[in-house]
DNA sequence: ATCCGGTGCG
DNA sequence: CGCACAGGAT
């Protein structure tokens, strides 16, 4: 069928992802694991018992908004609406208010009061499979990835614009404009994380770090990154 | 392809 | 000031 799955231009950029090498994909997996494991960032939700609805409440926070706002006043969020009833049956005006620390609060309000519902509609529990969790509102690929990997340990990348500009930096760019559909990106952050045996929690949280502290958009810390010896992008002398 | 939004940092 | 921020819906 002709579906775009099978366009020249998405095949490319299947083929590119498929070329680079596991022993490249081995050594950035060790250099962003060792560096993790000194530098890496401490967040409220990289608990091991953080509850899933927390989990997805957090992550629906994160988009476009800084971690370390989110890390600030999530704890007094919750307080408040501790569970997905509580959100469901809440006031839309006092929900809006305690999103507004967080920005983007009349389109979270309206999204977080949609979600509330259909889970408390479904008997007050997320889906089992990808597609259905896909079917949520406010649950995009992003999430959908992170409730696998929150949930099941599942080999998931959390792919947000700034894996997306480690991995285009390290690997090379990404063959279409949306990070979402991108197979060269997506394949690439696959590899990274199916390739090895590290948790790929830490792994995930490994790539964010790095990608936030040391791969900025602009003026990139090259001279601290642990990947600056083999990194094409890098502007540090060898 | 556009919009949503306040915040923090250079 | 201007940009970037752990995306998703329309």
């Amino acid at each position: 069928m002709g579906t775009k799955k099978y366009s020249p231009r998405r095949k490319q950029a299947e083929n590119r992802a498929l070329a680079i090498s596991s022993n490249t994909i081995s050594w950035f997996v060790f250099q962003i694991m060792e560096w993790f494991s000194k530098n890496g960032r401490n967040f409220s939700w990289r608990k091991n018992d953080y509850p899933l609805y927390r989990v997805v409440v957090t992550e629906l926070l994160l988009q476009r908004t800084r971690a370390e706002t989110v890390d600030r006043f999530i704890g007094i969020f919750f307080e408040l609406y501790p569970d997905w009833l509580t959100i469901a049956r809440s006031k839309s005006a006092n929900l809006q208010k305690a999103l507004e620390p967080f920005g983007l609060w009349q389109r979270r309000a309206a999204t977080l009061r949609k979600l509330a519902i259909a889970i408390k509609s479904r008997g007050g529990a997320l889906p089992e499979s990808p597609e259905e969790l896909g079917t949520l509102p406010g649950l995009g690929p992003y999430i959908v990835n992170a409730v696998l990997l929150y949930r099941e340990n599942r080999p998931e990348p959390l792919l947000d614009g700034s894996m997306a500009r480690l991995l285009e930096r390290f690997f090379g760019p990404r063959g279409l404009v949306d990070i979402r559909d991108d197979p060269f990106l997506n394949i690439i952050a696959r590899r990274v994380l199916q390739e090895s045996e590290v948790s790929p929690l830490s792994l995930n949280w490994g790539m964010l770090d790095v990608a936030a502290q040391i791969c900025m958009p602009a003026d990139p810390r090259c001279e601290h990154c642990p990947l600056t010896k083999r990194c094409p992008s890098s502007t540090c002398a060898k």
